[in-house]
DNA sequence: AAAGTATTAAATGAATTCATAATTATGAAT
DNA sequence: ATTCATAATTATGAATTCATTTAATACTTT
């Protein structure tokens, strides 16, 4: 291989991951000759066909808002600011338009999905019940090793929390709740809850700065972890319900 | 409007659905511009952008096992038949994956997905847990008006039995649990399912047809219902979700 | 000046074209 | 004859081009 590819690509390990040239592309100082460079060195490295990385980079800007929900997705303005054609873009459309993050309308082009509050109840309530089905899953068939993970996640939890590091408990909590899902083993069901997770996102709005939200949460989750190690199934399942139930209610506020 | 189109609409009318259309493209016994014709024609009468309509016969194609798991999808030969172009044929590729009906294999093609035992026990888990919660709340806060149509729809089911007519029993069966999602009224679970079951569809063949399954099926589907006239939200999730494991174990055998 | 129509511009949907990677086929060498 | 290497074909991925519909602007008429 080309020795200078293989220097770059050291240099973009040194980087932990792609995110940092998500940010990079998506914050357009540079041209778009240095976009379209990235952004295919992205989907070659992480071997992904374009258009998925595409996918990848609008997700973003519509979790960061910079694409609201509702908002009209331009796709000159996308393509121009990523430097490749329409192509690969509108097959990244289609793919977040079954997700349900974007709206196709038949010769209107494509929006960001809006969320109601009936929607946000709706998937909370699939949600809850799912994470809930998988907890006392994990309750009853983890291994120690599986446990002992989890349980070192919660410690990072916790440690969060002490330092009142909002940013950090979001970040560890979606660990948390992702290996539980692992430990489940049941990719179905977690495909399902991750799409569904990601139309919350949508709209929610650090729920956890709420007064309180983050100490319950904290508390709800060190429940959770004890019904696990203590192998009480059908109390993981009740707790992780409530869980994230409470969530749903701050969610909606 | 032109009369003409009035006329071929009335006519397609009486067809009293597409289905009839979709058999005749994919029956490939006409010309490639007669296709073009036709599908353009259920694309517009729809109102649904082309690759959404060839989505809908690539399903067909897959659920008739003319396009079996496991089978390399030909972009060529389909775009061929269709009278079509590959861009908006690969755009119905992508909405098809993102369903899990193919997958991508990048610079290697689309290929339908190949479900294996553990898929459908996935699949099957979590699709019994939200229907029955469905039918828990169907069965909690369904009108009058709805339970009659659950009731009526529920007579036909016994009329197919009664004739041992299993094509109808399966019809009638996949209408009563649509119906029941509807008054359900959680639009995203619906979803949820809706997807799910698609990919069960890849391999289940007619597990109605094992000895003794429609009877059975049959029965279970009269307690369900009375469980929901009586207003018994508790014994009707528990009904659905026992339902739903035995129509597994019947799919896997 | 306001409203309605006509003309122009722009955006979407789809076909075509082009480039590159992968597979097959051909031929040479052992 | 079999295996390896190279050439040719084919298929995928992506860019470009074209057509049609919608939106916007300008112009005319009242």
């Amino acid at each position: 291989m080309n020795p200078k590819i293989c220097n770059i690509q050291a240099l973009i390990e040194t980087f932990s991951s792609q995110s940092i040239l998500f940010n990079i592309i998506n914050s357009s100082s540079y041209s778009l000759y240095i976009n379209k460079i990235l952004i295919n060195m992205i989907s070659s490295l992480e071997s992904l066909p374009l258009y998925l990385s595409v996918a990848n980079l609008i997700r973003e800007k519509i979790f960061s808002h910079e694409l609201a929900p509702g908002a009209w997705i331009d796709e000159k303005l996308l393509t121009a600011s990523f430097g490749i054609s329409r192509t690969p873009l509108r097959e990244a459309l289609k793919v977040l338009a079954a997700e349900g993050l974007i709206t196709m309308k038949l010769r209107r082009g494509a929006y960001v999905t809006e969320v109601q509050e009936t929607d946000i109840k709706n998937i909370f309530a699939v949600i809850a019940l799912l994470e809930a089905q998988a907890c006392r899953k994990v309750a009853e068939e983890a291994t120690e090793e599986e446990l002992e993970i989890l349980d070192s996640i919660h410690t990072k939890l916790e440690r969060a929390a002490a330092n009142r590091d909002t940013e950090r408990f979001f970040e560890v909590n979606q660990e948390f709740h992702h290996k539980l899902q692992d430990f489940a083993k049941n990719p179905w069901m977690h495909r399902v809850i991750t799409d569904l997770r990601q139309v919350l996102k949508l709209q929610r709005r650090d729920s956890l700065t709420k007064i309180g939200r983050l100490e319950k949460s904290l508390l709800e989750h060190r429940q959770i972890m004890s019904a696990l190690i203590g192998k009480k199934p059908a109390e993981a399942e009740a707790l992780m319900k409530n869980h994230l139930l409470q969530g749903q209610e701050a969610a909606i506020e």
